[in-house]
RNA sequence: GCCGGAGUAGCUCAGCUGGUAGAGCACCUGUCUUGUAAACAGGAGGUCAGGGGUUCGAGACCCCUCUCCGGCUCCA
């Protein structure tokens, strides 16, 4: 018998009985055979999704197979910092008595472990090293990763005796996790030197492949990811195939931190928070105009789209949150304020006050949709570890609005909300993931309601041709949901805008409109934020274009620089003319030299500096120079005009459509 | 909220094993009148996050609180 096999050429290569991924390599040649560190393998006619299995074992007949090398991108660093994940825990142990393993898997660039320290053992930052050392001599002395498959009793004593509960459990769940027609009956341990591992594998032949890696830092994650569980001792690290990998890949993460918002947001003099006031931004006046041209685009596309917009209270009596579900299942995260004895909250959210202001007065159905859109401040309980800058905040305004309509209308509605985010984003080359998250455990409604819910929000993705992530179960209460996320400087994902179905707060306000048969009907409530919160938004934007806010969004687009007080004068006369309802410029008119003017206008990063002297104020023209150092030349000021308001029209007024990009 | 780390002038940071708090930039004043990324000189600025303790003596050591940073959980 023969195992026969395709290569991803199309290749068929044909090997003994019993033939390993390492006899493939070998067959195909010498040099791949050495480079080899894992074999993929993978069923096209059987479906499934390609699986990568180490070197030594035996390849299924039939297969296509792909070897994977240093050069296979991914794929293998994923392998390698797997590799390191289990060398960490091999040099963990050696260096600390008693310590309990758990879990140690790759992630997005790097690898972690986690560990239960014993009692009284607190690691820090200053650890890592030694660690690293240890590790050191483990990869140096290439030691072979062997695989071996053990009945499940076995392995299971062996972590008893050992004392490695928490491998006891993994193997204890994933007996009860596997189907009972097909009982588990072995697992996998992988032995690396004096290291053993419950482990689905693969791994490459040996420790040497992990050629330069780095402990990152300590953290504390719950087991399993349950807060009432174990706080277990993390460490990051990431591995590379080479050193000169390692340190690009340092150095990128430092570029990314000159781009962080909280530090650009005080060097731009954006806004700066305070003890006073934790989770709370103070808003100088340059970020305050950012603030404030994001909301003109709010005002503008929102009317352009018919919806009006509406004010709100603050705060509410502790009635309306009990109406609205509010005081049963956020109330954690409220502020409550005592009135006169009356118990107040503060709102978290706006749809109860937008669905009490729906419920007073009556609505024909000629009448929707309607839609309420509100720049509302809110305030949410956060707790203290999550505040993050602008990205997570305690005080916020979202972009928010409700629409309610009628059932018929609702697919049309989705349908609106998002094209109406892409051609948001658009404005800002911002690139999102979407996400459909559905039905929860907890949830109100029937099951046929979510059916339809998910079906219209499904529906009006794939009308629009979106590509998206389903996430089952992480719907709303009250509605499935889609939401949009984006990362910061570092890789974090935020959500910033949220598309949600309700047909639970029409329920408790006891929404109504008149039908055209004459009677009431409840109404669909669809809850949208595009921005998600101004807050949130901005940070992300700050980073995102590293602090060099495109024209529109800048705080300051042009700033004079009379080349001395001589020219002052002419300079004013300028920043005058060129100042109107939608352009922000400014004057230097310091007794400073034109090197410090626009060194200074440099780091300020305005868009357009214009230099102004003799031969400018001669030819009423001023000299334009562009942020980063471009010359334009000189330009009447009339033309520069005509150009900074060209652009300015050309960034906002006319964006492109949402088929342009996400076709 | 939980785990770990940190907090010195507006900002970036020195300050050794405890012995009277420093620099650069920014700020103020004066001089300079400047042509595409930093003119020169002088001045002012700090209950060393806050509170308690150890000590003859604490920015440094210990405890508590607050805030921030990195994660976890949670979230726009």
């Amino acid at each position: 018998m023969a195992v026969k096999l395709t290569l991803p050429d199309g290749k068929a290569l044909e090997l003994a009985d019993g033939a390993t991924g390492a006899d493939a390599a070998a067959a195909i040649g010498p040099g791949l055979a050495r480079a080899a560190l894992a074999i993929e393998v993978s069923h096209p006619q059987a479906g499934g999704e390609p699986e990568v299995r180490d070197l030594a074992r035996a390849l299924p007949d039939g297969a296509h197979v792909s070897i994977l090398t240093a050069k296979s991108g991914e794929r293998a660093l994923e392998l390698i910092r797997h590799d390191a994940a289990h060398v960490l825990a091999a040099a963990v142990l050696e260096l600390y008595d008693g310590v309990k393993i758990s879990i140690g898997p790759p992630i997005a660039d790097g690898f972690y472990y986690d560990f239960e320290f014993p009692s009284g053992t607190v690691l820090s930052d200053a650890d890592l090293p030694r660690i690293e050392e240890r590790m050191r001599a483990h990869v140096e002395a290439a030691e072979l990763f062997e695989r071996r498959d053990v009945p499940v009793a076995e392995a299971r004593e062996r972590f008893v005796k050992e004392r490695q509960d928490y491998k006891v459990e993994l193997i204890d769940d994933l007996v009860s996790a596997a189907d009972s027609a097909t009982p588990l009956e072995t697992v996998s341990l992988y032995t690396n030197g004096p290291f053993t591992d419950l482990c689905r594998g693969p791994h490459a032949p040996s420790t040497k492949t992990v050629g330069a890696f780095k402990l990152n830092s300590i953290a504390g994650a719950y087991w399993r990811g349950d807060s009432n569980r174990t706080m277990l001792t993390r460490i990051y690290g990431t591995a590379f195939f080479s050193k000169a990998d390692l340190s690009e890949h340092l150095e990128r993460i430092e570029l990314a931190k000159a781009r962080d918002h909280r530090k650009l947001g005080r060097e731009l003099g954006l806004f700066t928070f305070s003890d006073v006031s934790p989770g709370a931004a103070f808003w100088l006046p340059a970020g305050t105009s950012v603030w404030n041209a994001l909301v003109r685009l709010s005002r503008q596309m929102g009317h352009e789209r018919g919806y009006s917009e509406v004010k709100t209270p603050q705060i509410y009596d502790a009635e309306l949150w009990k109406t609205s579900g509010h005081w049963g299942k956020y109330r954690e995260n409220m502020f409550t304020v005592n009135v006169e004895d009356r118990e107040m909250g503060v709102k978290p959210m706006n749809c109860p006050g937008h669905a009490h202001l729906f419920s007073t007065r009556r609505h024909s159905y000629r009448e929707l949709p309607v839609r309420y859109f509100e720049p509302g401040l809110l305030h949410r309980n956060e707790p203290s570890g999550v505040l993050h800058g602008l990205l997570r905040v305690r005080h916020f305004a979202q972009d928010d609005a409700h629409i309610f309509c009628t059932e018929d209308q609702v697919q049309q509605e989705v349908r609106g909300c998002l094209e109406m985010a892409f051609d948001t984003y658009a404005l800002f080359d911002l690139d999102v993931r979407l996400e459909l998250s559905t039905r929860p455990e907890q949830r109100v409604g029937t099951d046929e309601m979510w059916d339809r819910a998910e079906e219209k929000l499904t529906r009006s993705l794939q009308e629009l041709g979106l590509s998206y992530e389903l996430n089952p179960g992480d719907g709303a209460f009250y509605g499935p949901k889609i939401d949009m996320h984006m990362t910061d400087s570092l890789g974090r994902s935020w959500q910033l805008g949220t598309v949600q179905l309700d047909y639970s707060m029409p329920e408790r306000f006891q929404l109504s409109y008149t039908g055209a048969d004459n009677q009431e009907h409840r109404p669909v409530m669809i809850h949208r934020a595009l921005f998600g919160s101004y807050e949130r938004f901005i940070g992300v934007m700050i980073e995102h274009y590293a602090g060099e806010l495109p024209l529109w969004l800048a705080p300051v687009q042009a700033i004079v620089l009379p080349v001395s007080d001589r020219f002052n004068g002419y300079g004013a006369s300028v920043a005058d003319s060129l100042r109107g309802e939608d352009t922000r410029v400014e004057l230097d008119d310091r007794s400073e030299s034109i090197g410090r003017k626009i060194r200074e206008a440099e780091l300020r990063k305005i868009p357009y500096m214009l230099v102004v002297g003799e031969r400018e104020e001669g030819e009423h023209a001023v000299a334009v120079r562009e942020r980063h150092g471009g010359d334009l030349g000189s330009l009447p000021v009339e033309k520069f005009a005509e150009r900074l308001l060209g652009e300015l029209y050309s960034a906002t007024l006319k964006p492109r459509k949402s088929s342009e990009r996400h076709a």
